[in-house]
DNA sequence: CTGAAAGCGCTTACAG
DNA sequence: CTGAAAGCGCTTACAG
């Protein structure tokens, strides 16, 4: 059926080790040889195979793409979604080809498939249940983790500082002259969440402003949908409190606020300023375009396949945890008129 | 190194072949064989290696992604993020993985890859160049495009109704009284562009209203950018046109008209009507929640997906042209006030 | 510098 | 019902 090297041999009229030496570069060919074998190659287009080569080396130069959610869409998660792209490019560039899996419900079926399919190594992004994790260690596959939320410390992380990040976007509202702060802090369970609002909090204490619990609201998933339900629900206490500022653990939570604060005729940022978190490409779009803290995705997307590709050459790194920089992007949600 | 059928049929007595056998559920085996080779396999935790099956069965259970976008992200794109979406869905019930892969610049490394992975079949998204599908062609894997834009009339294409969802805008906006639209069009050598705008113009022409082509913009990518840079250059011929109505042939590019009305105070849906096309996720967050044809994304996955199967079973689809249903979503866009 | 042989981990006829 | 053998398409020592 398909060109095999058995073919472009015969066609050369060398041996299969000789094609092979010429394809692989290593080994002595003679010039001749090589030309010859060179030209029929090209002349049939032929491509060696990757399932075979994979066989003998055991290695298939795939990795694969583990990705939690519960209810939600995943690769084009607004958020997610950035880091696939990014560890998309990334491997392409050190020739992975890359299995992307989401998972729903019982997240071993999914990972079962990365097992079978044999991929040099995975990486597994958002929330996990530990009893995946725990199924995937009994494997040898290499694997680490990006944004995760995990107690188990054996495993490699790739995140973003989150509690820098909650302090940069505490420092930019409290900066802008604000004392009361409204906060709709996502699912605490997740690492990501709860560092950023403990770093905002953290931030606002150390300049004597404790931020009061009951100025805080958990929406149970971080989505917009929840965003905005809170924000509906806790509307009369917003506006009884005074707050002139928002904040949200994420970018989609607080565009349900700020959709909230729309129907209700509530200027932003005049009339309250709001913030997010992540940079989604969203973000920019709206009017007004949210301030946020931006969360270094490209970076996060390269760290991982480029550690993956430590693990998986056996150049095992020293460090458990690699952290990407946050960074302020100031917009119109929180502009001072002048 | 990893478990093998050998170290199974050793443990449990018996050859490679029963063990092969019982995992199979193809051929005859004791009930006595079978209980112990099944329980060591639970024991172990084996798994069979999935490239030594692949080798032999001549079938990876792996499709490839192919996606094309000059200089965007792809995965996480608002538009395409959800067939890509779809399409994972729906091959991980049909146990393929999915190797995705976007590109750049000359396409043709990337369709080597999977070339070389030996996927069995292949979904291109998007407008591929002409060489990319000629050189797919000289290979032997099953291949289909979604949302595609191709001269080439052999391939299997699964598309949305876009000159219906042209009609179905203008009905809706006609509907509401409108009688002078704006239109800002996308590429027109994308198929879905080119039949938007002209489903749209053909609706209103046989309402008698002709889109004179003073009324047309075509920003020159479709994007949000594009859509804000392009209404800001015609803003003042848009103000002194008495337009009421804005259709854009996506939503992203409606977004950014939309930034800009927002930016003039421009009141929407007050002043002005806006739709867009496509449906993204966005649509729904921003406020005014945009009113837009929704293309069935999920259904387009999904066909895909069982189309590429069909092929790669050899059972041969007779229909080329596979069309998806476009529906109206109204949102606050063109809400009418009451 | 080159070819024959063995082997990667499976499956699939084919004997028995 | 079961096992030995061949083979999927490569690569990798090993002789020569």
């Amino acid at each position: 059926m398909s060109l095999t090297i058995k073919e472009i041999a015969a066609r050369a009229g060398v041996s299969k080790s000789t094609v092979s030496r010429v394809i692989s570069g290593k080994g002595y060919t003679s010039p001749e040889a090589r030309d010859k074998v060179q030209q029929i190659i090209e002349e049939l287009q032929y491509k060696p195979n990757a399932v075979a080569r994979a066989m003998v080396s055991q290695r298939t130069n795939n990795i694969g793409v583990l990705i939690y959610r519960r209810d939600h869409p995943v690769v084009s998660h607004p958020f997610y979604g950035k880091i696939v792209d990014a560890i998309l490019a990334t491997a392409a560039g050190m020739n992975y080809s890359v299995f992307v899996t989401t998972d729903h419900d019982m997240s071993l079926r999914s990972a079962d498939f990365m097992m079978e399919k044999r991929v040099d190594g995975l990486i597994l992004i958002s929330r996990l249940q530990q009893n995946v994790i725990d199924y995937i260690k009994n494997f040898h596959v290499p694997y680490l983790m990006v944004n995760g939320s995990t107690d188990d410390d054996g495993i490699i992380q790739i995140v973003n500082r989150d509690e820098e990040g909650g302090r940069k976007a505490a420092q930019h509202l409290y900066g802008l002259g604000h004392r009361r702060y409204f906060v709709l802090a996502g699912p605490q369970a997740h690492r990501s969440h709860f560092l950023r609002l403990k770093g905002f909090r953290c931030q606002l204490a150390s300049r004597g402003i404790p931020i009061a619990d009951e100025s805080v609201v958990y929406p149970s998933a971080s989505t917009f949908e929840e965003g905005f339900n809170m924000m509906r629900r806790h509307y009369e206490h917003f506006r009884a409190g005074g707050y002139t500022a928002v904040f949200a653990t994420n970018d989609t939570i607080a565009l349900g606020a700020m959709k909230v604060l729309a129907e209700r005729s509530v200027l932003v940022p005049e009339q309250v300023a709001v913030m997010g978190f992540d940079d989604i490409e969203f973000a920019t779009m709206l009017t007004p375009s949210l301030t946020t803290i931006r969360v270094n995705t490209e970076e996060m997307g390269r760290q991982a396949v480029t550690m993956l590709d430590r693990l998986i050459r056996q150049d095992v790194p020293q460090a458990k945890l690699i952290e990407v920089e946050p960074k302020l992007i100031v917009r119109q949600s929180t502009a001072t008129n002048n």
